[in-house]
DNA sequence: CTCCAGGTTCCGG
DNA sequence: CCGGAACATGGA
């Protein structure tokens, strides 16, 4: 819905064009690491903070309305060296092809608060979920905004939610989830954890703080050094990397967590959370189908081996 | 209906 | 440090 001719859309002004090379908006804002980005014509609109805008991409350039070049610029992290970060992986073949298949994405710089209740969100949910209550929570306390004739919400103040009550937000279909947030926003809009000041310390004491907060574990705590402090060495473990690292690293499902944290601090470097992000984009999109099978008498509970509903 | 999703917390070996 | 269980919700 919502497709309306173009003369009913903001175009008076024209679009401000930003080349960028090395760079791929739609795998950059459908990988996982925003969730509140929309499709609007052949772009996406959305809020970067409070500045909403609307991107698209047409060959090499960026096409913006809404917003200036270096909140653009910034945001999606066009100032990293993307084939210098790429050029430090390790040169498997797994990593190789997840290189290829995802070339372009960015690791963004995304507003802290945003970034870390966003991720408080995504226990145990698909990233389509995820989106859903992002929107949800917007829409509902955040601020209207216009983005070139779309109507995009900015992401509510920690003060705001923390006013809320636990049901109103359980009402958005968060779960157990709801008390974490709520919690959380109180903390931040205490003063009890200060996320701006994380940025001036170093990452060890800045995951431990994170990870003090409700509902924040070290996944989560890596996601947003990651995404939104752009620390990127952090490497968050989930569910699909967790395969990745068995399957392809270990060839057999039984590695502790600490074993595969520190394999993984070690052997994708400096930019694993660069590679880490790519890794997770190939093998979530192929669904498993790229990893290797499992070794000889592995459980059949793994994604590629799963048995298909019989009849 | 069953299985699973970008986990965290709490609890007993 | 490790593994298990509980925790909500919705889509495939």
């Amino acid at each position: 819905m919502n497709r309306r001719p173009a003369a009913s859309r903001n175009r008076r002004t024209s679009a401000l064009e930003i080349p960028a090379q090395h760079f791929d908006l739609r795998i950059t804002l459908e990988s996982g690491q925003a969730f509140h980005w929309i499709l609007a014509d052949d772009g996406y609109a959305g809020c970067i903070g409070d500045v909403p805008c609307w991107i698209a991409q047409r060959g090499g350039t960026l096409h913006v309305r809404g917003a200036g070049e270096a909140v653009v610029r910034t945001y999606f992290a066009l100032d990293d060296d993307l084939p210098a970060i790429s050029a430090s992986w390790p040169t498997d073949p797994a990593m190789a092809a997840a290189c290829e298949f995802a070339w372009g994405m960015r690791i963004l710089r995304q507003p802290l608060w945003e970034c870390l209740a966003a991720f408080i969100t995504s226990s145990l949910k698909q990233v389509a979920h995820i989106s859903a209550i992002s929107h949800t929570i917007r829409s509902r306390w955040g601020e209207s905004r216009d983005a070139a004739g779309r109507t995009v919400f900015s992401y509510p103040e920690p003060s705001v939610l923390a006013a809320a009550s636990e049901t109103d937000l359980r009402a958005c279909g968060l779960g157990f989830r709801a008390k974490y947030l709520l919690n959380t926003a109180r903390d931040i809009s205490s003063g009890r954890v200060d996320l701006e000041a994380l940025r001036e310390r170093p990452i060890r004491e800045a995951r431990e703080t994170l990870c003090s907060l409700p509902g924040v574990g070290e996944k989560i705590a890596n996601c947003v050094l990651l995404f939104a402090y752009h620390r990127l060495e952090a490497f968050p473990i989930d569910v699909w990397i967790e395969r990745v690292l068995q399957r392809v690293y270990f060839r057999r499902r039984k590695a502790p967590p600490a074993r595969l944290r520190s394999f993984a601090a070690h052997h994708f470097g400096p930019y694993g959370g660069y590679a880490q992000q790519y890794l997770f984009h190939h093998v979530r999109c192929t669904r498993g189908a790229c990893l290797p099978p499992p070794a000889k008498g592995a459980s059949a509970k793994g994604v590629a081996g799963r048995a298909q509903k019989i009849r």
